[in-house]
DNA sequence: CGTCCACGTCTAC
DNA sequence: TAGACCTGGACGG
């Protein structure tokens, strides 16, 4: 499940992982994956990771480069130092560390440690939707991380608040990594759930200043002050007095609503003026700042959680897949009610949609034991717990990490699988690759099952770690409706 | 055996 | 805004 939690999960998991561990040689790619080689070949070399909403970053560099170069004395050629590769997990991504033999099928970058036993760290990525390239820059359109950024994220919403971006449905730029950088099909669903706004209400219905806060930025920021204080400065840029010109750029920063991460630090630096006239944190309204406060904790709560399959010391992994199931209050739960959004993406949530639900839901078939969303809000409210058609989502451990070993030569694991569906379907028999293989992405479906639906009316309030409350402001669900067009 | 679904992007009409 | 990119598990006939 490759959301924010989870890279970052697998972050923290590689760094305890590689600390004090040597790898060594060349890195192996599976020739069927499209990402280009890797250009590295090094007798010794570190690996360390970071993290940053859902992409992950391997830092490589050589532990010592004299010993490096008498091991190397074959090679001639320069040692590359250094090199960092940025990954994307797609749907099924995850890194393993494994034995050199006993590497999954659908490994597709594989670092070797220097020292026996020969172990292996790979990226393993059943359905080849992860990517990674060489280079040590974060994408430029994915905005501040959740989990690590807390702060620039708010900064980077708040300075976008009259973006036309925010005109669509929450729960679709909720997906928008621009601005929710780490938040995925699942966290919007909780998160959306434990703040109790409708999935489909228009996103600057939600995330908006709070009335009184309204008034003073109109009054600060009337436009004719601004023009004027504009050209004030720009006369000034003229006269090329440096300060002015400094005060031009931030000018512009406002003027552009500009996201970057750094825009608050930069309006330190205004002239008392437009200070004013910035919008904060503390002026969106209550159930905004609780719903940009979710998508750091609840994504935390799921860090604390600690997956099995996304952490590489089995000490680590303080739970499996069935607690993460059982921690799920919304996503793919019983008595919850989905919906296709205007992506084809399913977006459960509880109560009334909202009104902006794409109206062709009739052309998607919803998993027959869900109650289905109704599309007008009003109605909506009594979505509870009276259905019959219930079901449990089966809670299976699926992390058979393997433990036969693949007496395989690590280079043939690298061939390319015979490709095409049909003959892998007809063929029943497993190879011992795929007796070993992980399952895809863990994603059990759910069975029906007689068991009544338990009520979902009580949510409850969340407790971290720390011990405090998360949802210490609730927002009733009749003050989200009613705001809405 | 066929169909549907999946924790995510991308690009081409 | 459809699809494309992929594998594989669950389920229905």
């Amino acid at each position: 499940m490759p959301e924010g939690p989870e890279l970052h999960m697998t972050m923290l998991s590689i760094n305890k992982l590689c600390k004090g561990l040597t790898f060594s040689g060349k890195i192996a790619r599976n020739p069927i994956h499209k990402c280009a080689d890797i250009d590295w070949d090094n007798p010794a070399y570190l690996i360390s990771a970071e993290s940053r909403g859902k992409e992950l970053m391997l830092h490589l560099r050589a532990s010592n480069i004299d010993d490096a170069r008498c091991d190397n004395t074959l090679e001639t050629r320069q040692l590359k130092k250094a090199t960092s590769i940025l990954f994307t997990f797609g749907m099924s991504g995850k890194f393993a560390f494994t034995q050199v033999q006993g590497l999954y099928k659908h490994s597709h970058l594989s670092f070797f440690t220097k020292d026996d036993p020969k172990m292996a760290l790979s990226f393993v990525d059943p359905r080849r939707f992860g990517k990674w390239v060489e280079g040590g820059q974060w994408s430029t359109d994915r905005g501040p991380c959740i989990i690590q950024e807390y702060s620039s994220f708010v900064n980077n919403i708040v300075a976008n608040l009259n973006s036309t971006d925010f005109n669509r449905p929450i729960c679709e730029v909720m997906l928008n990594q621009k601005y929710f950088s780490g938040i995925g099909n699942y966290l919007r669903a909780e998160i959306l759930f434990r703040c109790l706004v409708p999935p489909f209400v228009k996103t600057n219905s939600v995330l908006q200043l709070a009335d009184e806060a309204k008034q003073d930025i109109t009054l600060s920021q009337s436009s004719e002050h601004i023009k004027e204080e504009k050209s004030k400065t720009k006369k000034g840029r003229r006269k090329a007095e440096g300060n002015d010109v400094i005060e031009l750029k931030h000018v512009h920063t406002i003027a552009a609503q500009d996201q970057s991460a750094e825009s608050s630090v930069k309006h330190e630096e205004l002239p008392e003026l437009f200070k004013e006239s910035k919008p904060t944190f503390e002026m969106l309204t209550l159930q905004a700042q609780e719903l940009l406060k979710l998508c750091h904790m609840i994504p935390l709560e799921v860090v604390h959680l600690g997956s099995s399959k996304y952490t590489l010391f089995d000490e680590d992994a303080k739970s499996d897949g069935q607690s993460f199931e059982a921690w799920l209050q919304c996503y793919n739960k019983p008595g919850m009610s989905s919906l296709a959004d205007h992506n084809k993406r399913t977006i459960w949530f509880s109560g009334p949609a909202g009104p902006l639900v794409p109206k062709d839901q009739n052309s998607r078939k919803i998993k027959k034991t869900q109650k289905t969303g109704d599309s007008s809000q009003e109605k909506a409210q009594a979505v509870t717990n009276s259905s019959q058609d219930s079901r449990v989502t089966e809670q299976t451990n699926c992390d058979n990490t393997s433990t036969e070993n693949v007496l395989i030569d690590s280079a043939k694991r690298m061939v390319p699988t015979g490709n095409k569906t049909k003959a892998r379907r007809t063929n029943k028999t497993l190879t011992s690759f795929e007796a070993v293989e992980d399952d895809a992405h863990g994603n059990k479906r759910p069975r029906k099952n007689k068991e009544s639906v338990k009520a979902v009316n009580n949510r409850k309030t969340t407790i971290l770690k720390s011990g405090k409350a998360v949802l210490s402001t609730r927002v009733t669900r009749s003050s989200v409706g009613g705001t809405d067009v």
